[in-house]
RNA sequence: CGCGGGAUGGAGCAGUCUGGAAGCUCGUCGGGCUCAUAACCCGAAGGUCGUAGGUUCAAAUCCUACUCCCGCAACCA
């Protein structure tokens, strides 16, 4: 394999505020493609990740959680790398800003450009907003409360160290410009350039005196060092930085970074403060920072409030990992941002995981159990037919690196179905078992067997850096392994004569939405609980009339009035109700519309008791064609609101009215 | 005028920088096949590329205006 030299890579370290979800999940699982396949190709790579833990929100939300900010972050940090783990994300080095060696590091780091003078100390007054940690400018402000939250700000003046920004702006303004791959993907750059650096960047704030849950200035102990410069040094620190020149041969080998994977939203830091703050220390800057796109979920964000959270445990717990991982990697756009719902999770896996790679795995070996004793054996009776087959198959390599250059993770995946995809096709044009009815065809169909599996085997190599597991597991049902990466791109290196497993693992099952789903919905209803449990915990749960959340529903045609005269509508009374025996959500009413009784059959289980319904007033639908439900006779509707969660609530005349009254 | 992102067949996306016959996956419909996980293969239908103007021989792509959607506090990248 050839040595490719190094390549030093990190994540953004994940902030220690909560459970990371799928979307925070989705940038290591990206970032570990990323290493797996740098070091396929020969690279000697160091790939580090980890969790940011300082900060004014952790310091309060510990506080609320009525433990230290060590142990919250402790307890969070925890919860990040197992699901990191669980991801089998392989990663060199797992960070935590409050390690020591990075403390120290940082304090002297501080120290290193206050001498220098980039950091000096001023003081600041303005507005400040407390959640936000900052500061704003009474032009800044919208409507007088913070741009950046909405809430109240208020006045105030803080002693605090500054750093010089302007002093290396054009310094970096000419690096942007030269380095045109610095920052992807080049949407980005200009974002950076016209709004923060053209207009001029103002000097940075760097230390905070109004709380303490961070690392303290050492000759200045009321402050604590601004947490993105905390943050971000970690990238520097943990490879063994020293601000005293006494680096660590991984720091010389390793720095500068090849590689910062980062979410959009934190470019800025990475593309401005980040390269200054280098430039400060002398040091070269990162070759690449690219800003991800986001993951959303059914396209908003994922909120525990609605329900919506998607987490990588619970879809490793219902799908696998590697079929998590192909999710995220295959679903996430390059620029913009994707969409996940548990319905195209499935989809996914079964179309592709299942049936495309799955199936393909299982009856070419099934094929060669049935016709040859598992036994797999090159014979050299080639066709022409073959030759597309070879051709797509050799060529994969290049087409998958080509796509990993460009940081097209989602394209590179498909390059590796598309082999898959070739095979299914070529048992298609063979048809082996056209071959085995024919004795005299036996070797071509030991050739076209063994270029099926010569094909899954280059195949499965390629997908090892995406699905490490699935991989092996084909990889052991060939009996054989993984082929190295510089003859990838040759065919016809599977031994010949060499014999597959003989009762081949189903790789993926297909999924059965219908059975998947209430799964889902209960991981939802928990996620709700546990989310009022923890505001009521709190104390937080808001008055309920507070911004009462509104529903939008689908529009339907518009009607006329004629349409709407067809329909007639009562006020009836329940005389007597009880539960349909055969259903979980239904009950049988007996409604007194006038002087007649109807018998109404209702979906509302769910949210009223056969008792409570006895004695109300409600609007029906009387002339609603007669249905059975369940086996039950119903002759109307009752007419009720659903809410967002499907909650029901009954109509009822907002004042008395007798039985059998129109509505109108 | 707060900032930013978006709008491409039923769904999810590419293509937009560098204008030149609308593409991919899924779904639907029709056909083929039976080795295989009701899987696989072939074919078809389906889009005036959000709207209205403009530039051009030529616009999804460039320019202008407008409409709609989404993110920007708490659980969130």
């Amino acid at each position: 394999m050839a040595e490719k030299g190094k390549f030093y890579m990190t994540t953004a370290i994940a902030y220690t505020s909560g459970k990371p979800h799928i979307g925070n999940t989705y940038e290591i699982v990206l970032a570990d493609a990323i290493a797996r396949y740098r070091r396929q190709e020969g690279y000697d790579v160091y790939f580090q990740t980890g969790t940011d833990e300082h900060g004014q929100k952790i310091e309060e939300k510990a506080e609320k959680a009525g433990v230290s900010p060590k142990e919250y972050v402790d307890q969070v940090a925890g919860e990040v790398k197992r699901i990191w783990d669980l991801m089998n994300t392989s990663y060199d080095s797992f960070v935590r800003t409050t390690d020591s060696d990075h403390e120290k590091q940082v304090q002297k780091i501080f120290k290193k450009l206050y001498d220098k003078g980039d950091i000096y100390k001023g003081s600041y007054e303005g507005l400040y907003c407390t959640p936000c940690e900052s500061f704003w400018t009474e032009s800044q402000l919208v409507d007088g409360k913070c741009p950046d939250c909405g809430r109240e700000v208020k006045p105030a003046k803080e002693e605090a160290y500054f750093f010089k920004m302007s002093k290396y702006a054009d310094r970096l303004i000419a690096y942007i410009n030269e380095h045109p791959e610095f920052i992807q993907p080049v949407s980005r750059k200009n974002e950076m350039m016209n709004n923060f650096l053209i207009p001029g960047l103002q000097d940075l704030c760097v230390s905070r005196t109004s709380f303490s849950w961070g690392i303290p200035v050492d000759f200045d102990a009321k402050h604590v060092v601004y947490v993105w410069l905390d943050a971000l040094t970690n990238y520097i620190t943990k490879i063994g930085y020293d601000a005293d020149g006494d680096s660590s041969e991984l720091f010389r080998k390793n720095w500068p970074a090849d590689l910062h994977l980062i979410g959009k939203d934190i470019i800025r830091f990475h593309t401005i403060y980040w390269p200054i703050f280098l430039m400060a220390l002398d040091l070269p800057l990162p070759k690449q920072v690219f800003g991800h796109p986001w993951l959303l979920q059914g396209g908003e964000k994922m909120s525990k409030s609605k329900g919506n959270v998607i987490y990588a445990d619970d879809m490793a717990e219902l799908f696998g990992v590697d079929a998590t991982r192909y999710f995220v990697l295959h679903e996430m756009p390059f620029e913009n941002d994707g969409i996940i719902t548990w319905e195209l999770v499935i989809e996914r896996f079964n179309s592709d995981l299942a049936n495309i790679l799955g199936n393909l795995v299982n009856r070419t070996v099934s094929m060669s159990n049935k016709y040859f004793g598992g036994e797999v054996k090159r014979t050299g009776a080639a066709e022409a037919v073959d030759e597309d087959l070879k051709a797509v198959v050799t060529a994969a390599r290049d087409k998958v690196t080509e796509k990993m250059d460009k940081l097209r993770v989602a394209d590179a995946i498909t390059e590796v179905f598309n082999v898959f995809r070739r095979c299914n096709k070529y048992i298609d044009e063979t048809a082996p078992w056209v071959l085995a009815k024919d004795e005299a065809k036996s070797d071509r169909l030991a050739e076209v067997l063994y270029n099926l599996t010569e094909s899954i085997t280059i195949g499965a190599s390629l997908l090892q850096s995406f699905l490490p597991d699935t991989a092996e597991k084909i990889f052991a049902q060939l009996n054989t392994s993984a082929r190295a990466f510089d003859v990838l791109n040759q065919f016809g290196l599977y031994e010949s004569g060499t014999k597959v497993t003989e009762k081949p693992e189903i790789l993926f099952a297909r999924l059965d939405a219908k059975e998947i789903m209430p799964k889902v919905e209960a991981i939802r209803e928990a996620q709700r609980a546990e989310f009022e449990a923890e505001q009521r915990a709190l104390g937080e749960l808001p008055e309920e009339n507070e911004s009462e959340p509104v529903i939008d529903i689908e529009a339907k045609p518009e009607i006329t009035y004629d349409d709407f005269m067809k329909m007639q509508f009562q006020v009836g009374e329940i005389i007597s109700c009880e539960a349909v025996p055969k259903s979980k959500k239904l009950l049988c009413s007996q409604v007194k519309i006038g002087s007649q009784v109807k018998q109404i059959v209702s979906g509302i289980r769910k949210n009223y008791t056969p008792e409570e319904m006895v004695g109300k007033k409600v609007m029906v639908l009387v002339n609603l064609k007669p249905a059975k439900l369940a086996g039950v006779l119903s002759e109307g509707m009752l007419l009720c609101a659903e809410d967002a969660d499907g909650n029901l609530a009954l109509m009822t005349p907002e004042r008395v009215m007798p039985s059998g009254a129109e509505i109108c």
